[in-house]
DNA sequence: TTGACAACCGAAACCGGTTTTGGTAGCAAA
DNA sequence: TTTGCTACCAAAACCGGTTTCGGTTGTCAA
């Protein structure tokens, strides 16, 4: 039950000791013309009297508001959901780690965004800005380069160089996804990829084929298809290919929906996922963990990835060059049920499935 | 290209017409002793120097600064997730409308969450504050409340009275669900609830058990079942109540986890859900629009919850009293397809069951 | 003509800090 | 004793706005 309305102000600390309330100011931020006695005396009644400096003030004198900003353009996150909620957590216990205040506001779109940046940095609210979910030739980021403003982005970008981004590597996550596979024994190896018309969707193909090639093995078409993102694709691309003549003891799923797919259909078939197919997903969705068996996969940790790139925006405000921040993630596999060595070879799980389809002569779903 | 480095300042304006600085702010604030050739002469020139008020400036003199804070318990979004990120896109949407910030932060844990809010309150960078995910006799309600600093809470309390909150009105949203099934032509009406440890859960049955009685219609006990959330729940609580001797024709989900759950069980019984059995969930999740058929549920509109809490501390904070602005939501039922006029008597339906399932010797999943 | 009043606007105070400037006391060296 | 430092701190300026105060001008009635 300390003070009811009125904070209490440095004049009110320098008063009640007959002080100048510059000396105050040195004396609490370490400034060496105060003699420890005065020092001593000052923060002790500072903190009796409960004196907090009020961070406006400050701030009117200081060039920088420590705050950065966020704006979230409202039309995404009917897909951005549950990743922008981490990926927030992981930004704002960041910034206050380094005293740093989150500011966050919604636009109605990506170009809207542009204006309300405009207004929070004529208004002095921020000292920099995180750009999320960055897209080719992406209007904020001309528009933040051109007013050379401090920004970060995660994503990269159709414009390269000039600017600090996060992103994960796509291309090293599937390269790392065959070679596990590869392993583990498997060399039948599918890949269960998403719509080319995506980036990241490419890239992964990339690395997928580049895997392969590393590991010695031949690529063949057959193993490759590319689908709509969604457990329901994922399933029935997934029938497709266990039903090939020689089917993959081994899935790569772009995305944890297709994962969870694949292993609908291989339950369907009678297979048991982990030891007759193992399958592994892509985004590390928390309800990977507790689908059956637990999902193998590729965890992004947009937790991590918010506080990366709340770090970079810091460090460009404090003067780094932008492009010697850029950083590329690597996802890491978490691993758990859903994959393990072959069971069966080819030859023997397309007997396996061919048997059961007789035995029981029913349809997927 | 306007400005580089520098903001133009009250003072360039004011210097560049030879004008006092505290007129052009007059002018600008539409203060009535400024003549309208004058007011228009500044304004015009403020526009062609590009210059924009600080609000650090401002606040610095003004009481409030325009800022409202949230401080996000990071134990917590393991599960808020999906809801926190619609939840804050409502808040913040609201906030910018009526000119406010909002100010995000991340604590350990919910007793350390009052720590944060004393530095933030202590620092002034804030005017209020939301709370979210109450808990029974939560620690953050009560130093607020004797701190009297400003704030609202989405949920209520087990402490009631002394402060805004936001609720949706459990009971009554039962209440609506059996009113609307009857209204349908249902007679034998299920009710496949959460477990009673939750606060809601146990508000909603009793929604349920009211409606019953309201239409005239005596509670079965037989037709209610108790789960954890979860869909593998819901399936094998729904085989249980189908199966009875006299099935329901329709059931009241607590979750949408549940209805989903429920719906597959219905399939698997050979039934066509929205015509053998209609389905209502609770959430509105979104994957609800993409199940087959599409699911009608309660939705809460988390947006509408964050944009109606922001708006219940801003009326706070201007000093309307906390009781008088507490308010208890009604989830609106969206009808999609999952619902519909019973096409069997429970009669029937029980006959349609025991004939599926001897005709096709298989069990569920 | 004078006085009263309104309209308009310059000057200054203020918000609560930080930082610069400048002055005084104490002490050692000259 | 005077000079020259150094250590310490009071006073003032400053950040960029808002708001109050007070003075000048113009108008109109007395």
């Amino acid at each position: 039950m300390p003070d009811k309305r009125r904070h209490v102000t440095i004049e009110d600390v320098a008063r009640h000791l007959g002080v100048a309330k510059g000396t105050v100011s040195r004396a609490l931020n370490g400034y060496p013309d105060v003699s420890p006695a005065t020092r001593k005396r000052i923060s002790d009644t500072a903190e009796k009297l409960g004196y907090r400096p009020s961070s406006i003030a400050r701030k009117l004198k200081a060039k920088r508001v420590d705050a950065i900003g966020i704006v979230l353009p409202m039309a995404d996150n009917l897909i951005a959901d549950h990743f922008l909620s981490e990926f927030l957590d992981g930004v704002s216990h960041a910034l206050d780690q380094r005293g740093q205040d989150l500011l966050v506001s919604t636009a109605p779109s990506v170009e809207a965004t542009v204006g309300v940046y405009e207004r929070l940095i004529a208004e002095r609210k921020i000292d920099g800005l995180i750009v999320t979910r960055t897209r080719t030739d992406d209007p904020r980021i001309t528009y933040l380069r051109e007013r050379s403003f401090p920004f970060a982005t995660h994503g990269q970008c159709g414009l390269p160089g000039g600017f600090a981004y996060f992103d994960i590597d796509n291309e090293r996550a599937m390269l790392d996804a065959v070679a596990h596979a590869v392993s583990l024994g498997h060399k039948r190896i599918a890949y269960v990829g998403g719509p080319a018309a995506f980036n990241f969707s490419r890239l992964r193909l990339l690395g997928y084929r580049r895997g392969l090639r590393e590991a010695g093995l031949s690529p063949s078409e057959e193993l490759v298809i590319e689908l709509p993102l969604g457990e329901e694709f994922g399933q029935a691309g997934a029938l497709e290919l266990l039903r090939l003549a020689e089917p993959p003891t081994a899935l790569i799923c772009v995305s944890d929906g297709l994962a969870i797919g694949a292993m609908r259909a291989a339950r369907v078939l009678g297979l048991e996922v982990g030891r007759d197919v193992s399958v592994i997903g892509y985004d590390g969705v928390p309800v990977g963990a507790y689908v059956d068996p637990p999902l193998t996969s590729f965890s992004q940790s947009m937790r991590a990835a918010g506080a990366k790139v709340a770090g970079m925006v810091i460090d460009v405000i404090d003067g780094v060059d932008p492009d010697s921040l850029s950083h590329m993630g690597r996802a890491v596999l978490v691993r758990r049920g859903s994959d393990g060595p072959p069971a069966l070879t080819p030859a023997e799980l397309a007997e396996k499935i061919r048997a059961f389809d007789t035995e029981d002569g029913r349809q997927a779903r």
